[in-house]
Order: structure tokens, then C-alpha cells, then sequence
DNA sequence: GAGTGGTCTAGACCACAGG
DNA sequence: CTGTGGTCTAGACCACTCG
């Protein structure tokens, strides 16, 4: 066992015991004196935690105790397992940013479309009980949706879709994987940096076609959300 | 933008063009002198490129090129959009530990069978080109599948329980998430604590029918692997 | 034994947050 | 201005790998 390593759990143990998320430790100056030993040493030790997503550094400021896992993750899992879309489970929907956009050569392959066409990203958060769960971006092809990024405020997309346009949309495929955040949406999703997010990317379709008209990439909080996958039988 | 980010993009940008997997980086005290810079610093800049997966530390002997991806990405996701059970590839398929037990109650729950089950667990790490990819923890019913543990030593598991049991196995459901791996499964999968992994834990039962005879949990680098999901039109 | 990465110390200066 | 974390240097010793 080497000085850090003996450090960082004697660490870890004091913040599970003895700390709650929201408390900044000790600074590295008083902690390097208290174990004698030097600050360097004391960083590294940190380090550790980091890694282990239970503090975050704020500098100028302190470390903070950011996610103690004991009370953390009882009771997470396991509300959310179905996917907030399919379900239409989004007790609340705020839209973000909307924009309106030629597709790059990236989106366009993946919603195969030309080169030139146009699109309306709308980004939105979803959250339940005020606690943020997800965002999507969604990519709607301008020439079925004109005008989507001025209608849509709140509630389910696809329902809106399906009352002002007539059209429904059906997701044909999607991949699932999983990232940490972005410092944004770790902002957004009142997530640590260190919290991965399930990433799902999906290619949605109109009704019993195969043209897409929608494209979007839903990132969630790991914590909080899983995804159900059923099988035909 | 500080030194060591510099140099760790330097490093960076050198190995995608002229190293390949398996490549030794100079070392540290070599790194050093060419850059004019303290050895400390080399190494912060090299633990960069640990955490994203890029080299991989070997204490006495060097540093080495593991995950150069502009080869492996484009190749791995794309390959592997499937999940690897469902499309039979693993190329190597070792297996880590072997263990005959009695069902908890929460695996027990989610198998759906009585609490005094047993089963045997059997953990195995899935690699590509000497790349590991996944680790899966399989619990397999030990009533339907006596003696499991001692035939089974490579290669593809449902594939083996169709020669030796005549029984095919079906997935038929699965939750997807997300989480950073433990210490003993980045070392597994030779990847950083920073990785977030996919988490895919599915529910087998015998080819049309309804009882589960395995359940098994996945966890796979979400760098190099996607999850598929086709819906039915 | 020579060379490599791993750890620890010591001291310096910088950048940021907040009174 | 003070205190905090962030970076960089310098030098030492250790543990591991391999010839």
C-alpha cells in the first residue's frame, strides 16, 4: 500500500461517514499537515477520489463531496426503467434551444438525407419531480415539419407532431451507448462530471416507412435511468 | 492552454500517425529531454492519454500504444453495432472464474425463479484483437444445465449449450444502462476508471418459452461498443 | 546492471473565488 | 488581500523488466 492510496481511503471512509454532498474537505495544505505529509502527495491521494466520482475539485474554492453514494443511489434505479420516449413518461419537457440548420456531412449520413438539406434541432430537457433525467437533441427534417421549431414549447414532441402535422413517428433503430458529460450538460443534468450518461441515438421514421425524419440523440443519467428492451417472442 | 496539454496533444497526434497498437512510446526521462521539460511533466501529459484510453503504462518496461483509434474506432463501431452475444462474435472469449451458488434474493427476483436455486455463475472477458472489450457474468440454472462449469472453457457459450444440452437459448429481455467500471474491471478491460461502460443485463429463456435459464450481466467499453436495436416495423 | 515507470518530497509561482 | 486549487521544476529513491 503506498502513502496516497492509504490516504485516499482514509478519506473515503471519513466522507461516507461523516460528510454529506454539498461539504468541501479539508484544503490540501491542512490535510498535507495533518498527515504529514506533502501537499503533492495529498493530490494524488485526491486523485483517487476523483476518479471514483466522489468529490470534485473547484478551484479557487475547494473539493466538494459531490456524490456519496450511500444515500445516493438507494431508491434511484429502478422507477425509470422504461424509456421516458416510448413510454410517454415526461411529466415535464422544457425546450432548450432551437435552431435551424444545413446538415453536415456527419448528420446527413446518419439520417440519410442530402447533403443540402435543412433541419430544425430542437434540444430539450426532461425531468420528473424537478429532477433532471435527460436531454435530446432532436434533428426534423424542415421539408415534412416546416415551421416545428416555432410551434413546439413543451410536452411530447411526437404527440405534437401528431396533432399540427397529421403525421405519426415511429422509432426504427436506434444504438445505445453510454459517455461522461459534457461540462453542459452536466450543468443541465445537476450531474458530476464523473456520472455516465446512457447515450441513445435514434433514426425514426413516419409510420410504416422507411425515409427518416427524425433523428435524435437522448443523453440520460445513468443513476436514474435504464433502458427495457423487450424481444419478440 | 498549459504545458502538459500541449504535449500530451503532441503525443497524441504523433501516435495516431505513426504508431500502431503494440508500439512503445519513448520514455518518460527521453520525453523529457526532447520536449525541455521536467519528467513530472511528461507524465501528467501521458496520464492524458491514459485517460482517454490511448496508452497503457507498463511499470519496468514502457509505455504502449493500446487503443489507437482512428484505426479501431472506425473499424470497432461499426462491427460491433450488435451486441456480441447476439451476433456470435467473439473472437476470443476467455473464461475468468467459475463458481456454483445459491441464488440472493435480488438475483433470485430477477431470474424469477425459487430462492433456493442454484446456479452457477460463470464470468468471462471478450476481446478483439487482443482487445477486451466486455466482461459478462452469466448465471445459468444449474437444474436445466448440470454440470455447466466444468465443460465450458472458450468460445461461445450458447453455442456450447446447444452441442452439449440440445437446449437453444433466446433473449428475451434486457435493461441497458451505464456505469464506470470498478477497479478490478478496468484493470479486466485495460481501460481507465473515467470509461463509462455500457451495462446490458438480459433475461434467456429456452427457445419459446417463458422461464429464464440464464441471466446475465454485460459490461462493455463504451469507446469501442455500441448496442443495435432494430424495432419491428 | 541498466533502463523503465511509480512514488514522495520540497519549493515556487500562477489562476481563481470571495471577503 | 487571503486562501484555495493548478502547474511546473528539481532531485531522490524504489520496484519492476529484461538481458
Amino acid at each position: 500500500m503506498t502513502v496516497y492510496q492509504e490516504v485516499a481511503r482514509t478519506l473515503e471512509s471519513e466522507i461516507r461517514s461523516g460528510f454529506s454532498n454539498g461539504d468541501f474537505l479539508p484544503s490540501e495544505a491542512t490535510l498535507a499537515g495533518r498527515f504529514s505529509i506533502n501537499r503533492h502527495t495529498v493530490r494524488r491521494a485526491i486523485d483517487e477520489l476523483v476518479n471514483a466520482g466522489l468529490v470534485l475539485r473547484q478551484h479557487g474554492k475547494g473539493t466538494m463531496v459531490v456524490n456519496n453514494r450511500i444515500e445516493y443511489s438507494i431508491g434511484a434505479r429502478g422507477r425509470f426503467t422504461e424509456t421516458l420516449e416510448e413510454q410517454g413518461l415526461h411529466p415535464s419537457c422544457k425546450v432548450i434551444s432551437v435552431q435551424t440548420m444545413r446538415v453536415d456531412s456527419k448528420l446527413a449520413a446518419r439520417m440519410r438525407v442530402a447533403p443540402d438539406a435543412d433541419v430544425t434541432r430542437i434540444d430539450t430537457l426532461r425531468c420528473v419531480d424537478d429532477q433532471p433525467i435527460c436531454v435530446i437533441s432532436h434533428y426534423l427534417l424542415d421539408a415534412l415539419l416546416p415551421g416545428i421549431g416555432e410551434g413546439f414549447k413543451s410536452g411530447s414532441l411526437h404527440a405534437f407532431i401528431e396533432a399540427h402535422y397529421g403525421l405519426r413517428i415511429q422509432r426504427r433503430q436506434c444504438l445505445v451507448g453510454a459517455s461522461l458529460p459534457t461540462a453542459s450538460e452536466a450543468r443541465l443534468l445537476h450531474c458530476p462530471r464523473q456520472l455516465p450518461l446512457v447515450v441513445v441515438k435514434s433514426n425514426n421514421t413516419l409510420w410504416g416507412e422507411n425515409a427518416i425524419v427524425e433523428y435524435s440523440v437522448s443523453r440520460s443519467r445513468s443513476d436514474v435511468f435504464e433502458m427495457k428492451i423487450e424481444s419478440a417472442r
